[in-house]
DNA sequence: TTCTTTCTGCGTATGCCATACGCTGTTATG
DNA sequence: CATAACAGCGTATGGCATACGCAGAAAGAA
């Protein structure tokens, strides 16, 4: 009744609480002989090397020579492995901007290095997001992002909207070039082939008369050329800016 | 040798031809007791009724009143039939913008018809989807928002990106709203008390000495209260029209 | 010391899933 | 009326997450 000030509200699940650093061992019984973070590395190497399909507990716990049902007395499921499996993923926030840099520069930075870790692990993408984050390490990215922000005259809820725009773009881009890797992977193609490949197939599935834009932009052979996906990134990404930017001056003025 | 000009290439699953009307009924066998769409019905109800987590081959088998394995006669796979109810549970396009609608008219409606379509089906989010369209629904989509930007001096590749990045922000937006009412009715509580719920969380985790900027959101008040999402939405819509806007100034100028 | 509590590791079992295979019966054509 | 080509589907396989409960270890209480 009278020890935390807990507000009640929602209970995180104990391997959350740990990841927060709440939560010492308790005075009996045996010594763990893992941890959250062990489980939690193992998985990640897995999804590293095999994909996120191929994390599943047994495979998981196979690769910390522990049983199945082992990693349980750690985790509540594998839903809660998956999460926190996306917050070690993510690894590290890069700090918030320098002070010399403006929102854009900051932003552009914030938006590049997300875009790095998911190319390095695209497996990242296919995890089920169930909801806002609330392990450590993504509340670290959130913070980075909104200090970009800080110099501008954007109200708190504005600064919010902006990082979901940027963060669901960078997350769009990266799925669309993850899945013409995984494509290419699955069908045994040349990644470069993909593209072509598919507008021959969609020239030969539709009629000129009932698609002539998408006839328009097959003929241009718009998607058969091979523009280097990070120009494309960084075009887009600017797109967004500026729309930003045209936010932030009105906010301003 | 001669027959059909094939050019080769990727071959298609027999059940997406049968989307295209290719495909006609073999001259032997006994009648069939299904039909491609017969089954895609099917599992789009099972989906609107329970989630995508209730489909399954066995679920939508019931749902016709047949075994499981009979459905493997009309798709080759499950994931045959997942892309198959995306193309039924979208719909058939709206059709082109009238010919007085400018561009950003045009993909204004377009936009909203696809945020209308993911608030009906939320399920449509939580398909896997492991390419570009395929499907004829899919594809007529496309094409209305290329109809869109006829009268831009954009080129086609720039055109594809538009697009791209504003499908790409309706799925994501539709995401973050799915995912409260997901997460509301899983935990049990008010959908307006989700946001504040998590806020009391966050600030009970962080120490605002390390999270200052996200501390002050949180001070602000700003997750706690209810912008109508529909707001929400369509604010961040203009934003990005806002670049684009600007890029087809760029071009026309 | 010995007993008790509380924990860890995990074997077993359950119930779901997608789907490969092969049998039975149907249909239209030769 | 024989036969080829197909539809329906029963059965079996191998995967999965995970509920349950037991055996033994550690640390405090007696």
């Amino acid at each position: 009744m009278a020890a935390k000030t807990d507000d009640s509200g929602p209970v995180l699940p104990p391997a959350i609480e740990s990841a927060w650093g709440l939560r010492e061992r308790p005075p009996k019984g045996p010594r763990p002989g893992m941890s959250v973070p062990t489980i939690v590395d193992a998985a990640v190497r897995v999804a590293d090397a095999d994909g996120l399909a191929a994390v599943s507990m047994s495979r998981v716990a196979k690769e910390l020579g522990a049983a199945t049902m082992a990693l349980y007395r750690y985790v509540g499921s594998k839903d809660e492995l998956l999460m926190l499996m996306v917050d070690s993923g993510y690894g590290p926030s890069l700090g918030p901007p320098g002070p010399r840099d403006d929102w854009r520069t900051g932003l552009t930075r914030w938006a590049w290095a997300e875009h790095e870790v998911l190319r390095r692990r695209s497996w990242l993408l296919h995890v089920p997001i169930s909801g806002p984050p609330i392990t450590p390490q993504q509340l670290g990215w959130m913070e980075d992002g909104l200090r970009c922000l800080d110099g501008t005259a954007l109200g708190e809820n504005e600064k919010m909207s902006v990082l979901l725009l940027i963060t669901g773009y960078v997350r769009n881009e990266a799925t669309l070039t993850s899945q013409i890797a995984e494509g290419s992977r699955a069908a045994g193609v040349e990644p470069a082939e993909m593209m072509p490949g598919y507008a021959r197939l969609v020239g030969r599935l539709i009629d000129p008369a009932r698609f002539p834009a998408l006839h328009r932009v097959l003929s241009a052979g718009v998607l058969s050329q091979d523009d280097h996906p990070d120009d494309e990134f960084a075009f887009g990404l600017d797109r967004i800016l500026d729309g930003v930017e045209a936010l932030i001056q009105r906010r301003a003025g």
